[in-house]
DNA sequence: TTAATACATCGTAAAAATACGATGAAATAG
DNA sequence: CTATTTCATCGTATTTTTACGATGTATTAA
């Protein structure tokens, strides 16, 4: 659990929008691969909704998938992410408990 | 409140540790205008700590000030630096409602 | 088989972050 | 007053980040 690079990986307007917007579903998905109880995006998904080239998206998502904010599973030729929302929890008491004890 | 903004800040990792060694007393003062009971550290405690130039540790400090995690005051020729705990706590609260709900 | 879709990765350009030394301002010490 | 201390800021070099288009791979569709 490296604190660090979690906030490094939030601490991208970008990224965290896609953060925030994946727990919101905020993102509708049209990959007919996830179901909607599943709340997971395509990388399609987020080029429509950021509005950013197909490679920069690839990017943030593996910046956020190395720091273990959201898990790939890959479905045909879809690539599915779904927010780690386990480690969202433990970064939070983590973070508490290093940055305020 | 800038969620995005403070983790960023909080994303390099001599930034993030400056925090924590301040949330831990982790850092002794060489500067006798501050109290033991106060907790705060001078620009040259940061420097002994870190191993890090001056100017590169006033310019990590002024990044963690603009973030509003630590507060600044001057003392004479001094400046002191504050941790922000309100700031702290509501940073994690607003976290976990938003990237939790 | 051929064409289309979804994505990863490569190469690269532009911008931002990180770091340092030098210099200057403000306050203290002698 | 002069020297020293503490820090901010400037200029700059290096590295990293962010972004894009082009290309390649794997899968699906026709």
């Amino acid at each position: 659990m490296d604190i660090s690079k979690i906030c490094n990986a939030l601490g991208n307007e970008t990224r965290y929008q896609i953060i925030k917007a994946m727990k919101d579903r905020a993102i509708g998905t049209c990959c007919d691969k996830i179901q909607y109880f599943e709340g997971a995006v395509s990388v399609a998904d987020v080029v429509i909704t950021t509005g950013l080239a197909q490679s920069t998206v690839s990017q943030h998502l593996m910046v956020l998938e190395q720091a273990g904010l959201i898990v790939r599973e890959k479905r045909s030729q879809w690539t599915c992410f779904f927010l780690n929302k386990p480690l969202l929890e433990a970064f939070l008491d983590e973070a508490r408990k290093a940055l305020i004890g």
